[in-house]
DNA sequence: CCAGTTTATGTCCAACAGGCGAAAACTTGT
DNA sequence: ACAAGTTTTCGCCTGTTGGACATAAACTGG
């Protein structure tokens, strides 16, 4: 805290930052990659087998390059959990910076969110397994807390964005794109509405097939994809819209 | 890119960082401080004086010190620059960290969005100038991308929270307040409308008093405050909202 | 006291989302 | 072939929301 809380003097930034005693910080970045799995949404941990923290599960990432970028690198160390040619959505969540939130030292973490699509079934390690979001193991550092944000950032990109694209698989049928909402959400989504709401935002298609529901019978079900899979926005915020030109 | 982008050898983070060249890389805090000053929104942006980026605007900030943390570090670089206590909001924007973006070396920079309220004019040092955020002189680095994204971030933020606590006095008509939405904005807000939604909402009440209205006559103005004066959800986004039970 | 200006209130309408029920389309069993 | 059961689809109704607009209210100045 500044005393007084008033204006400082105008040092130039970088004088002013050697004065405060600048250290090496190590930078590491990590990733939070969720999927539906079993109707659940489930988070990729590691087991750590090695201090700090040994025995507890942690978020896949490591230590920055040294001439590599933020989303780089995060491609990288997570292509030594999971192959990264299933992620369909990237997106860096936050950067903690605590200084005791790491016991080896200063270390900033830079934390992303990646999205694997319900489908597959991605092969990984052995120290490495999908746990549900809903019911974490004993994490280690602050990964707890990262986790925690994630799936706020999910649940609330899912109502304003076309994210979905990145949950369900290519083609889907709406009652099972209502089950991957449903999981995210952590409530019911009627999928009647949904398809109604997801038609008119123009984020959803029919491919024009359609397929046999479950196996007790029943009337066949179309098939649906998303048209753009990549995020966009596709809710102009309620309120506050540019006066309407028609 | 890992050949094929499979999955990697199992190795540990940290020493798999190490071969990778982990490398000292500072970091550095920023600040998009935005204010609305006369019925424009504009940016806090001071001149450098020296190298790198000489005679170019930069956003305020400067290097993290060895102890601190990210939100402590940037009221801290901040409070060289304006006086902190008019801050009325304060939250983090994002990481870059390209190897390029910087002249001197690696350096990370965490970006932070800063308001604050229409009717104060903080006292500056002389390096130091608000600029129209819509009209941005030379600036240094990367940070006139940085200073999109925090507009980007603002606005999409007056429509779903109640972030106009942060660009309005405590207290203020009607018309105010459209005036200040519509420099955030971009485009007109009826005043009107802003006041229902707004009033529905619970964002904003009646403080009971009325001001006379601009010099040339007309009704008082009846006189409102944000009922909450910290960030806050104010929008169940529309869609997928958890089914009611009435 | 009237004209002009600004704010406040109310109404209309279109869009939207949630709920529900009926119809459609299919499977299985008799 | 037909009935029963299941799942999806479609349409209707309702309550809410937000933008536009018109009218009323309140005040100033001449």
């Amino acid at each position: 805290m500044m005393p007084m809380g008033g204006i400082g003097v105008g040092l130039d930034d970088d004088s002013a930052a050697l004065d405060t005693g600048a250290a090496v910080s190590a930078h590491e970045v990590l990733a939070v990659v969720l999927q539906i799995r079993h109707d659940r949404l489930s988070v990729l941990l590691w087991r750590r087998a090695l201090p700090p923290c040994e025995g507890l599960w942690a978020l896949p990432g490591g230590r920055l390059g040294g001439t590599e970028g933020l989303d780089e690198s995060i491609r990288r160390q997570l292509a030594q959990k999971v192959d990264v040619r299933d992620l369909t959505h990237l997106e860096q969540l936050e950067t903690r910076g605590e200084p005791d939130r790491h016991p080896r030292g200063r270390t900033l973490a830079t934390a992303y969110l990646g999205l694997i699509p319900a489908d597959i079934d991605p092969a990984t390690p052995d120290d490495t397994e999908w746990h549900p979001a809903s019911d974490l193991p004993a994490m280690g550092f602050d990964h707890a807390a990262i986790v925690h944000s994630a799936r706020r950032r999910l649940r609330a990109k899912l109502s304003y964005t076309n994210v979905g694209f990145a949950l369900a698989p290519p083609e889907f049928t709406m009652s099972e794109l209502s089950r991957y909402y449903r999981a995210a959400l952590g409530h019911d989504v009627a999928a009647t509405n949904l398809r109604r709401v997801l038609l008119r935002r123009g984020q959803i298609e029919e491919t024009g097939e359609s397929v046999p529901s479950g196996r007790s019978g029943g009337r066949p079900a179309a098939v649906f994809r998303f048209r753009v899979r990549r995020m966009e926005i596709t809710d102009a915020f309620a309120v506050l819209r540019p006066p309407s030109d028609t």
